[in-house]
RNA sequence: CGGGGCGUGGCUCAGCCUGGUAGAGCGCCUGGUUCGGGACCAGGAGGUCCAGAGUUCAAAUCUCUGCGCCCCGACCA
């Protein structure tokens, strides 16, 4: 055995999680510094490619890349009442630097609106100067009691956009362009379903109008937020003096939006596809999506089946496995392990019959094929893969999903639901916005997950809580 | 911050109760035989036993203090 076993969903899906994650070469703990991962290659790789796929996206509807500092002034995050109340609790702060003892201390950013927003105080005076629309790339830090690989660490990477517009309508179809754009990478590139929503004012981001979100079901029924857009309104332009002379010529404050998705992605994409044998990666996302793995027994067969196999990957774009003094079974683990979508074997046996073995990762088949057809077979079961994965958390995203008319029978529901033991559902129930509803389903560790854009079930009907009636169904779950 | 666990070659851990100067498996290096789902043989390298103090002729082991990490709950992308 080189490396150890991977524990089973169904005995501890926490435990399956880290196994998954380390296994994969994802990340692990950074032992030395408290709640830090250090992303290995194969997770690094993966957060490439997601990269990419927003960024393009970004790009394409207008936003240019910046950077802004790291350290931001500690009065910064005062200024917005709501905000610092928000994020005090989570903040790291430099004292001292230089050896000396700063006269303002320097907040490590937890994100980054102030900041920004003084920035554009700066830079914009005028209408013709909007819509401004921003991004960047950058790790941030929250001081958190509790992390998890992926999901939530002390440190993680993201992206952060923030936009500033002229009027609230633009800002807020910013804000749902945004969303949608998120929505489109998790289900068409991570084939993750989402379910588009709006965050109840409890769970808002602090300093926000509104906040929007994705959000996604993992395999044991908990629920992940998947990635925010929020409606900032004219919170931060008027905490920090962002104002424009419109066309009438009057001096007003600008609408501010702000939207970002984070690594944690990658901890959902894990969650959602893997299984028992270690992780599994929708070929969109794989940084290799087809290894060839060459078999020869006896010194006189090496030449023959490297010179072939060799060929054989170049021409299908495939990673060829030469590595030496390593079995062939040892090899198919490792990329297993690594969620590579297709692991295609050649031996002595193939080089004399003209085929080769394919073998798809996420049903565990092989088949036997001709090396004349595998360029074009590789594309189709990477496209068909791309296919299942995503039918296959839809249908579990289905089933899982339950109506529920008492706040009893939501409890009931979700009462022993844990990230371990799994059983998750998403409660379908009508509930107000409202603090104390909020409250109450925190009595039994659920959440307002969201208020679903679009109304896939009855309408309106009376809050399990209060009473009133509220217009449609919402979310509730547990979550991570 | 509460509860639990842990800290010993690169990794997983045994040894600790009952002190006597450090071991196993895996990995790594060299050579050979292997190779269609985790190969085998032989030889070899590698350790301030988390840190500090104390007890003792003698501490990985006993006592105290500190540090760190992981897991489970309360805050959160």
């Amino acid at each position: 055995m080189a490396e150890s076993p991977i524990t089973a969903r169904g005995k501890d899906f926490a435990a399956w999680y880290q196994d998954v994650v380390l296994s994969g070469d994802m990340a692990e703990p950074a032992e030395i510094v408290k709640g830090c991962m250090v992303i290995r290659a194969n997770g690094y790789a993966v957060w490439e490619v997601l990269q990419r796929e927003l960024d393009q996206r970004f790009k394409d509807t207008g936003h240019q890349n910046f950077y802004f500092p790291l350290l931001i002034p500690q009065s910064f995050l005062q200024k917005e009442a709501e905000h610092v109340e928000g994020f005090s609790p989570e903040l790291a702060v430099v004292t001292i630097a230089g050896g000396k003892e700063l006269e303002e201390p320097y907040v490590i950013r937890p994100t980054s609106e102030t900041i920004i927003g003084h920035f554009f105080a700066k830079w914009i005076q005028s209408w013709r100067d909007l819509p401004m629309l921003t991004n960047q790339w950058a790790n941030v830090i929250r001081w958190e009691l509790r992390t998890r690989m992926f999901l939530r660490t002390t440190e993680f990477l993201w992206q952060e956009g923030h936009t500033a517009h002229s009027t609230h309508e633009e800002a807020i179809e910013e804000v749902l362009r945004m969303l949608d754009v998120y929505a489109d990478v998790a289900e068409n590139v991570m084939a993750m379903p989402v379910i588009k929503g709006v965050k109840t004012k409890s769970e808002k981001f602090a300093g926000a109008l509104r906040s929007y979100c994705i959000e996604s079901m993992m395999q044991n029924g908990l629920a992940l937020q998947a990635g925010t857009s929020h409606d900032l309104g004219q919170n931060f332009g008027k905490a920090f003096d962002v104002k424009f002379q419109s066309k009438e010529g009057q001096l007003e404050y600008v609408w501010q939006t702000s939207w970002g998705v984070s690594t944690r992605l990658i901890g959902g994409l894990i969650m959602s596809h893997s299984d028992d044998r270690g992780l599994v990666l929708p070929p969109k996302l794989a940084p290799n999506k087809a290894v060839l793995v060459p078999i020869y027994r006896k010194e006189e067969e090496r030449a023959p089946v490297l010179e072939a196999a060799s060929k054989i990957a170049k021409d299908v774009g495939a990673k060829l496995d030469d590595r030496e003094g390593q079995s062939p079974g040892a090899k198919f683990y490792h990329w297993e392990r690594r969620g590579v979508p297709i692991v295609l074997e050649f031996g002595p046996r193939d080089l004399a019959s003209g085929n080769i073995i394919l073998k798809r990762r996420h049903t565990g088949l092989k088949e036997m094929l001709t090396q004349a057809g595998i360029a074009e077979a590789i594309p189709a079961a990477l496209e068909q893969m791309q296919t299942d994965l995503y039918t296959a958390a839809k249908q579990r995203l289905w089933e899982n999903t339950v109506l529920a008319d008492s706040i009893e029978e939501v409890e009931d529901i979700l009462s022993g639901v844990t990230a371990e033991k799994g059983g998750g559902k998403f409660v379908m129930a009508h509930v107000k916005d409202d603090a104390i509803c909020d409250a109450r389903m925190k009595q039994f560790k659920a959440t307002i997950r969201c208020i679903p854009l679009v109304d896939e079930y009855d309408g309106p009907g009376k809050c399990i809580v209060t009473g009133d009636v509220v217009p449609q169904r919402v979310v509730i779950a547990k979550a991570y």
